[in-house]
DNA sequence: TCTGAAAATGGACCTTT
DNA sequence: AAAGGTCCATTTTCAGA
């Protein structure tokens, strides 16, 4: 089913979630492998899409989007057009970081990235005041941002 | 305050938050700027922690753990010492992708990857049944990760 | 796995504003 | 001074034997 990754592969994606830039080499001696071997296994696991693609992580309240705000959204109609609509909107706006449909009593979740409390209010007049499908939606303001990432666990034993 | 970045900047985060693999003179070409002055912002920005690091992004479907959950948790007690170790529980599990803490009726948000719900029911166990501090959780199963990323959006004009 | 070529990074140095 | 450009050394990637 899922692609073989043995446990050298599994032990580079570790290393790679959290540092990118880690040369080949210094990769190599970390988990004993060749230089050579490390890339190849990296362009592979490239190619098969294990490893989707290499992205630089922006701290946003270094830019001035210091407010991180998740907001639960439950629609009026769950037809899939309807439905499919609104997943574009939300995947199209840069504000919108995450977005996650649901099952249950609410049909989204989304994690938005904003300046300030002004910029949140204009995007939820935009989003989903000005959406007919939406019902209702709920705003939870975060006040820490404990733990933000995208890694996935690697099972280093099995 | 924050420190300060130009348009070049700006345009060079939003190239390197979608592809941090594009060669520094191909960057060059794409915002108009020789291959030693992009090579000297990006270190910069890495220096001012504006890029926080670089990192592989894994699609979790193709290394088995093909099941995202939100997690509402709200805890008993709010004392300091008793959140940090929650926090703390939290930003060490490693299926926890995300954990905000957040103001008003829920004390958490926590993303979750997970392979099956086994393995979610086992989590369960362990970071909140068994845990004292908890008074109650919810469950929010995702039936689509309709957009995933941590991009912070880059005001290109300005 | 080793070796070497090609590519990319990063520094020195000079020029422009 | 501050930032860009060119050129060169070094490091890293990546393919072939």
């Amino acid at each position: 089913m899922h692609p073989e990754l043995d446990s050298f592969d599994r032990k580079l994606l570790a290393e790679v979630q959290r540092d990118a830039h880690t040369p080949q080499n210094e990769l190599g001696v970390r988990v004993n492998l060749s230089t050579a071997a490390v890339n190849r296994r990296l362009r592979r696991m490239a190619e098969l899409g294990v490893i989707d693609r290499y992205a630089a992580i922006v701290a946003p309240e270094k830019v001035g989007y210091s407010l991180t705000i998740i907001t639960m959204v439950e629609v009026e109609s769950e037809q899939i057009d309807q439905l499919d609509a609104m997943k574009r909107t939300f995947a199209q706006c840069p504000l919108v970081q995450q977005c996650y449909y649901l099952a249950g009593e609410w049909d989204f979740a989304l994690v938005l990235t904003v300046k300030d409390m002004d910029q949140y209010n204009e995007l939820t007049r935009q989003l989903f005041f000005s959406n007919n499908n939406v019902k209702r939606f709920k705003t939870l303001v975060s006040m820490d941002r404990v733990k933000v990432g995208l890694g996935v666990p690697v099972d280093l034993d099995e």
